[in-house]
RNA sequence: AGGCGCGUAGCUCAGUUGGUUAGAGCGCCACGUUGACAUCGUGGAGGUCGUUGGUUCGAUUCCAAUCGCGCCUACCA
């Protein structure tokens, strides 16, 4: 073995066979478990939140695979419509070329062709990060499959009226030229300014004054409204404006909407643009006027002037207008909310189209049903407040989109402008009995990307078709996502589940936090700060990641302050840190719900630590190469054996214990411990006397035996997160605990049970002894500036009966790891040479001073710990004279502190009485 | 406006149902390299657990208020 670890060399090795042997297939005959991949843009790559979300999935996926589950991880991709339309889009642009002058057919050609051109990077990455995913499954959205599940899905919903055609307001995005639902609109907060203007009433007498924010859609204004129960325009209701640069007069009206309290408490009203104003038009029946056209520029119903002009134009001029004419009454600058179209960023326009929508409302009502019954569980449970908040105040779903890369809507229209649903042009005929020389067209419009992701779960498994994996994995048995995405795609495939299925898709929902860079920022392109998972994994130099951050941005002008932050924060590029390091990384991070700030130094933690599992493994093979090893089911004999057995019972118990819980965090921390403080730097250091002396053969052979057990078990322990470098030592190490590793994977191996190692609460308290021992000689080395290599003589004060059978036994251990010369134990009664000390229970153990211990030192160290104690004392005995602690607290937890106040009590004394003698020395 | 979360050592974070002398990693200080590992070892320093009240014998933990930060949802022209 190499003397320090190197991930890129045994990284590479393993994926491959692991893939050809099919160990990433469900096998054997165990209870189903099933994870569905969040499916990634295909055409994107993997950022770091992926690798994390990754990182979990693998290893629940790895860790119920061991414990015999049939073990499904769905992988595949989405279409990503309108992010995978923009990009080849721009592609084309580059070419002087236009989707509209290729064509429908020729231009999906070109989409098609990327897909295919950058398709699998995020499988090559996912291959990388060594995800188990079965790859025989792997799926894609607009695959033939997926595609029959998403017309089947629309059909039947359709049928059962939960589908519907309708002219409604939605949000238009005017660069992209396509309704957007809800959740892809962002609004954010900008500067604007709010602008008043007089209209005029139609009879002369007098004028109102309005507000707004967006001036030009005054033009499409049917009406003025007032609260109802204002007494200052009461009198106006039911009387006319004349709508200043038009001809029109409208109404003015009364309706609740209006806040009193606002401004004026006036509102011009513009049903064809604005959601709010649209619901009054609505019941009041006021005509809609759309004055924009799809780019949003003033159409033919605006009054010559302003037609033709986009709409900030027409804003200026029609601001001029008023003004000119004396109707401009004042204009504030106003913050307002702005909502601009997540992909194009542009401001989206609420616009009157035809559109398909899914009826939310009797769909969401049983998926919120599953949530509050408990059939779906989230994790943390918390998020359950954020589903439920949405679920209740859902909206009807826009699905259609006017693009092309997406699956078609099933629906026919005839001359007359009838429209059919079915799932072919020859089923539509036959279900509505159509000649077949009546000419049919079908609908030009996609369906929402997100409409085929919500059948994922059951799509993926062979719906509609009832496939014996349908039956086998679903419900699946988690989902792990971020939050971001619960309204997205979480809701909704529990609508469609149960829906389709007739239950739920899965059982539980982790949700995990987010990853931020160093400085809690959001990672983003534009902001420069991303990290490629792979970059970490195999290091970058400075210059190429300068390059990465700073090409392909949306706003190149960013690029010289990203290359400045990034030269000032990789002076030096990212080291290669592995991908194990990186896994465990996560994992360690991976707390309840909290987002993550992802520290280089962290990683460099966890690659440390590979490099000193790697290490430990190096020294069992050094010792048990070519050695007599105790064969399995032995007794351990030593105390060292004994106690790291426990210790691992109990590390094993834990781990299960807490993946159980989706705490990889803490089952990380359980693990690292039990790793470097445990075995490495106890149980490892223990075995070097007994190899290493003269002690007897089958002694030497237990310890073997418990050497190489122990790593085999921490190692499958270990698997499901940094399942590499495991899989290089446990080929190297299982043949010595009498395992085959022939064609064998640890990824097949069963999962260590913790009832295997019992606990053995001797071991541990006389081990705790042996340790609390050396470490008192340490702690003198290390105060006393006495070189770590000088060997010391000792002398035990007080040493009870027990105190002397431990010594008896565990000697050799106090010699080698306190680097000893000798220890004596000193008869009752005699007196100690001066000598600087360290408290065991009420044992002392002595160093002597001669030429090594400076008295006055000495003296400084104890009452330093004198200090500590003592407060300690004041703080238990402050307790235990408080009666109402004494009448109200537990029995146990008075005992307690009792013991506590003796302890700490007899320590001081003991202290006291080193203090004195070193008095006496003066 | 409503909802959720966070505030613990210089930094990044744990802290299970109230009872620990409040922990870890990194960083820092000192010493150390014939040894599995300097990607290391040994020892050490470092915290009034955001603030203020309350409940309690006892609060980092429960409750209320408050300050600061973040996110989500919905928004008044």
């Amino acid at each position: 073995m190499d003397k320090t670890y190197q991930p890129a060399a045994i990284e590479r090795r393993w994926y491959d066979r692991w893939e050809q042997a099919g160990h990433f297939s469900a096998a054997g005959d165990g209870a189903p478990y099933c994870i569905m991949i969040p499916p990634p843009n295909v055409t994107g790559t993997l950022h770091m939140g992926h690798a994390f979300q990754d990182t979990i999935m693998d290893a629940l996926t790895r860790y119920h695979r061991m414990r015999g589950d049939r073990t499904l991880w769905q992988p595949g991709t989405d279409h990503a419509g309108i992010a995978t339309q923009m990009v080849v889009e721009r592609q084309l642009a580059t070419q002087g070329l236009s989707r509209l002058e290729l064509g429908r057919e020729a231009f999906l050609a070109r989409v098609w062709e990327w897909k295919e051109q950058s398709g699998n990077t995020i499988q090559q990455q996912l291959r990388r990060m060594g995800s188990s995913v079965d790859w025989s499954r792997e799926r894609f959205t607009m695959d033939e499959g997926l595609s029959q599940a998403v017309i089947e899905a629309f059909v039947r919903l359709h049928d059962e009226g939960l589908i519907y055609r309708g002219k409604r307001l939605v949000n238009w995005d005017p660069v992209l030229h396509t309704a957007l639902s809800d959740l892809e609109v962002l609004s954010a907060e900008e500067d604007g300014h709010m602008w008043h203007f007089r209209y005029p009433l139609a009879d002369g007498s007098a004028h109102v004054v309005v507000a707004t924010t967006r001036p030009e859609t005054m033009l499409g204004d049917t009406a003025v409204a007032v609260h109802p129960e204002d007494p200052r325009y009461a009198d106006l209701v039911g009387k006319s404006i004349r709508l200043p640069l038009t001809d029109r007069e409208i109404p003015i009206i009364a309706d609740d909407y209006v806040d009193p309290e606002f401004g004026t408490g006036c509102v011009k009203i513009t049903p064809a643009h604005d959601f709010n104003d649209y619901e009054v038009g609505t019941r009041h029946a006021l005509p809609l006027i759309n004055i924009f056209t799809i780019d949003a520029a003033l159409n033919e119903n605006a009054p010559a002037p302003y037609r033709g002009l986009g709409r900030y134009a027409a804003r200026e001029r029609v601001v001029a207008d008023l003004d000119a004419a004396g109707l401009l009454e004042r204009i504030d600058p106003h913050k307002l909310m702005v909502p601009r179209g997540d992909r194009s960023g542009e401001v989206v326009e609420p616009y009157l189209t035809d559109q398909w929508f899914v009826r939310a409302g009797p769909l969401a009502k049983p998926a919120i049903e599953a949530v509050e019954s408990g059939r779906i569980r989230f994790i943390p449970e918390n998020w359950d407040k954020t589903y439920y908040e949405w679920m209740h105040n859902i909206q009807d779903w826009c699905i259609s989109r006017q693009l092309w890369w997406g699956h078609r809507i099933p629906a026919w229209y005839d001359d007359d402008g009838n429209v059919f649903v079915g799932r072919t042009e020859a089923e539509v005929r036959a279900r509505h009995g159509l000649a077949a020389e009546t000419a049919l067209r079908q609908d030009e419009d996609v369906l929402d990307t997100w409409f085929s992701s919500a059948l994922w779960p059951f799509s993926t498994l062979g719906w509609p078709a009832a496939t014996p994996e349908l039956q086998t994995f679903y419900p699946t048995s988690v989902l792990v996502t971020g939050f971001d995405i619960i309204f997205f795609w979480v809701a909704r495939m529990i609508m469609m589940g149960i829906k389709f299925m007739g239950d739920v898709p899965f059982r539980e929902v982790y949700i995990h936090g987010l990853i931020r860079d160093q400085e809690g920022q959001k990672m983003s392109k534009s902001k420069g700060n991303v990290l490629d998972p792979l970059d970490l994994i195999d290091g970058t130099d400075l210059e190429s990641l300068v390059a990465k951050r700073t090409t392909g941005l949306m706003q190149p002008h960013l690029a010289p302050k990203i290359e400045e932050a990034t030269r000032k924060q990789f002076p030096d590029g990212i080291p290669e840190f592995g991908t194990d390091a990186l896994r465990f990384t996560f994992a360690a991070l991976a707390s309840n719900g909290r987002d993550i700030r992802f520290d280089l130094n962290r990683i460099e933690g966890y690659r440390n630590f590979c490099n000193k599992l790697w290490n430990a493994a190096r020294y069992v093979l050094l010792n048990v190469e070519g050695a007599e090893i105790a064969a399995a089911g032995t007794e351990p004999s030593s105390l060292p054996d004994r106690w790291i057995r426990s210790r691992l019972g109990k590390t094993i118990a834990e781990v299960t214990m807490q993946i159980g819980q989706y705490r990889l965090d803490l089952a990380t921390r359980a693990l690292y411990e039990f790793t470097w403080n445990e075995y490495c730097d106890w149980y490892l250091e223990l075995s070097k006397p007994i190899l290493q002396g003269a002690g007897d053969a089958a002694e030497k052979a237990a310890t073997r035996a418990t050497l190489t057990t122990v790593l085999e078990t921490l190692l499958r322990c270990l698997h499901p997160l940094v399942p590499f470098i495991t899989e290089e030592i446990w080929q190297r190490v299982a043949p010595f605990t009498g395992r085959t590793t022939d064609g064998a994977s640890i990824m097949r191996q069963p999962y260590p049970e913790a009832t295997d190692f019992p606990g053995d609460e001797d071991a541990e308290r006389e081990l705790d002894w042996v340790q609390r021992f050396v470490l008192g000689i340490r702690q003198i080395r290390g105060e006393m500036d006495i070189a770590p290599g000088k060997p010391l003589p000792v002398f035990l004060q007080d040493a009870n009966a027990n105190d002397q059978a431990l010594l008896g036994k565990h000697e050799r251990y106090l010699m080698e790891l306190a680097r000893l010369e000798t220890i004596a134990v000193l008869p009752a009664g005699e007196d100690p040479p001066p000598s600087a000390t360290a408290l065991l229970g009420t044992m002392k153990i002595l160093v002597p001073m001669a030429g090594l211990i400076d008295v006055a030192a000495e003296r400084a160290r104890l009452n330093k710990n004198r200090e500590r104690v003592s407060t300690g004392l004041q703080r238990v005995a402050g307790k235990l004279a408080n009666e109402k602690f004494r009448a109200n607290a537990p029995a146990e937890v008075i005992a307690k502190e009792e013991q506590k106040f003796a302890g700490m009590e007899q320590e001081i004394g003991q202290i006291d009485e080193q203090l004195a003698r070193l008095d006496a020395l003066d």
